[in-house]
DNA sequence: AATGAATGAGACTTCATTCAT
DNA sequence: TATGAATGAAGTCTCATTCAT
């Protein structure tokens, strides 16, 4: 019985504790970190405001905290979903759409990020870069496999090849939340494989040996394929 | 006479607004926007505290001005160093080297970006939006250079390419500067710039055999793209 | 049984209202009454938070309890010491450095003393008046005892040659302090006591050959007069 | 004109900051320092919250400055007084005095000094120390020439003859105040003054070198026959 | 146009004390 | 009797902004 009790009691707490988090991760994503109050979040907990500081030691603490979450959610799902698919195309299909759709729903908690990791110098060793490492890593070893299988181009230095897939993708959902077209996820993420996979017929039509003449033909016939699907919309 | 006056007295203006924008990029670089005070800028600029309010609305205004200021040096140190070169490459590897080198110089003037923009929805159209259309046009105009002459690959969504350019920068150089590897930035981009030209061998222009039927039909897909584009409402 | 287990709880409660009072000492002594907080006095005690409110009503309590436990000690090792001395010299010589030694290594403990009594004028009548009574007592009766033997001058008003006495020492021993020469006590208090003693050739060399007789004499002259006088008032 | 605005400016300035530290004193002397707050200061000296921290770094700061002020004031109440005396005894006598009124006047003042210095070890060299010394010298250079002349002991270290004129009052104001006797100081200084000086006949009554004895002796024995004769009854 | 003293809202944080377990 | 998580009042201090000069 105590034993349940102790048990009950320590379930209490993390209950609490994501509590707080998870108000302070609306709060933030809401208002952004300056112009969250403490209060705010512990009005929102359901909590006094003294026992957010029982949980964290302060704002920036909490903070982390709710970045550390991210970022532990975010690894979890795209390890489980990896996990599920064999070929390193669709693996890193699942990979960069599921990072793309919960950086943008939670973009303003990334934003938060410079704000909390003071000097930059500081980072590496701090418990965010392990979590970002323990992330980015999921990228490392499907490349890693592609590469050894021959699907990923290894003319390409490996941790400049991660800098350019997730890079590529933090500023690219900018560009269609400002075009408010998040519909383009899918396309973004196709081009950007095709230009990692060595063979991406998966994404795009074959183009292997073809004469030159050939494949710029088809560019140009794509492109103007592209404009007059896009046109209507634009009207 | 009173012209000349005028004249010195509108030249004071100047100099006094660049001085406190000087200021204001000195110490927003040093400190972050958060802690970076009004009170601080005024004396670096040497004006009192309420001249700022002169110039300057506020002091989100006051950082908005600051990043204005870096995007349009951004911008005129890359154009002007763009129109020196000829070839697709190097020009593509200037835009990205001069890119990688300020902002890491500047990486908190960048860092205010999200704060001094409200929501992003309201970001296109702005001001700050303009200048960074205004910037990543250089790229767009070299890339499309670059395709129609058969150096850049033309099977990405020209945007898509373009975030794919700028991104795997903004994103590779924290990594770089994690590792204190700033001798990286050659490395990194060439890797980069291997991705997107269709012969990367050297970087140099390639005039391979270009077929004229190719040329052709480019040039009029080019042409085609512009008249949908001037006239829209011609259906 | 009962009686001993009643007793051995009895105990238990003491040991552990020791090991507060002990705990809140040190603290106090540490830091200070105000930078003491009661979660580390619960800490140092080994027990909770809460425990220290079954045994003392406030943080003010506690302190007050911290100056008694003071006073009692400093009370039991005077009275201790100068049961097992004779003569007015000897005895006020060991009040006069045990009250020296002891207040220096409490000296923030008595700095509590003004912080605890609200307003000076409830003082009288309190707890910490009697205890501070009890103590100086001490001095009281070998001064009686000394004037009465005509070792101690009589032409000081008792209470204030009490309050000299104290005073003195209260004060030299931060004079000392500050200038970090601990070893100054022994002529401290052997000038302290040369102005308070009648023939202070203990402590000082003779100043002059007066004759036995004549001395006695005057003093049993002081001692008359002083009855005369003080007892038609006391009436 | 200029330097007439300039005047003036500097003297509102002066006046505030007298305003402020007057406030203070009048705050921190009612409810001590723990219990005042520096909103309380500020409504009380009719400026805002924030001003208060234009003058004085925190509530520490003011505090402190209030103390120095005290000091000053101590100190030039004194030396004014004593430079208007001749001699050792009057001047002595003035500065006891003027001690005992403005100690115990502003005796919660006094009671912050230790919240104000943090360890005793960093006082020395401390503004505080420096107006303490400025202060006591006043003591010492009476001391000096009392001693030069013949008018006060010179068998007392001169630094400890300082402290037992200091503590001594320090000490008992404390009792008077319990006791609610102000009427007393001036007993308390003579006898205090009396331990010091070589020859108290300005406070004591004389008794000189001749046929004293016999003197005092008969004199005695006269009032105890009074005594017996007008108390009958008690035997 | 320039100054800079003054403002005052409001943020974070601490900690003595309580009370359900 | 003991616990210690929770409370929430209250305090200090900052700083963007204003406005009289």
């Amino acid at each position: 019985m105590q034993k349940l009790k102790t048990s009950t009691r320590r379930e209490k707490v993390e209950q609490r504790e994501d509590a707080i988090i998870e108000a302070a991760r609306r709060t933030f994503a809401k208002r952004g970190f300056a112009k969250t109050t403490m209060a705010e979040i512990a009005r929102q907990s359901g909590v006094a405001d003294g026992t957010v500081y029982l949980y964290f030691k302060n704002k920036e603490d909490l903070a982390r905290a709710v970045v550390s979450d991210f970022y532990r959610r975010l690894t979890a799902s795209a390890q489980s979903g990896v996990d599920e698919l064999a070929s390193t195309a669709e693996q890193l299909k699942f990979l960069a759409t599921n990072h793309m759709e919960l950086i943008m729903k939670e973009r303003r908690i990334l934003e938060m990020l410079p704000l909390i990791n003071g000097e930059i110098d500081s980072y590496g060793g701090s418990e965010l870069f392990d979590l970002n490492k323990n992330y980015v890593v999921i990228f490392d070893r499907i490349a890693k496999a592609g590469q050894a299988s021959g699907n990923i181009k290894t003319n390409i230095t490996p941790w400049i090849l991660r800098d350019i897939f997730f890079g590529a993708m933090d500023y690219g959902f900018k560009t269609m939340m400002i075009k408010d077209r998040r519909k383009d996820i899918d396309l973004f993420v196709d081009d950007l494989l095709s230009l990692i996979l060595v063979d991406s017929s998966a994404f795009k039509p074959r183009r292997d040996d073809m004469s030159h003449i050939a494949g710029r033909l088809e560019a140009a016939a794509e492109r103007l394929e592209t404009m007059i699907k896009r046109n209507p919309h634009e009207r």
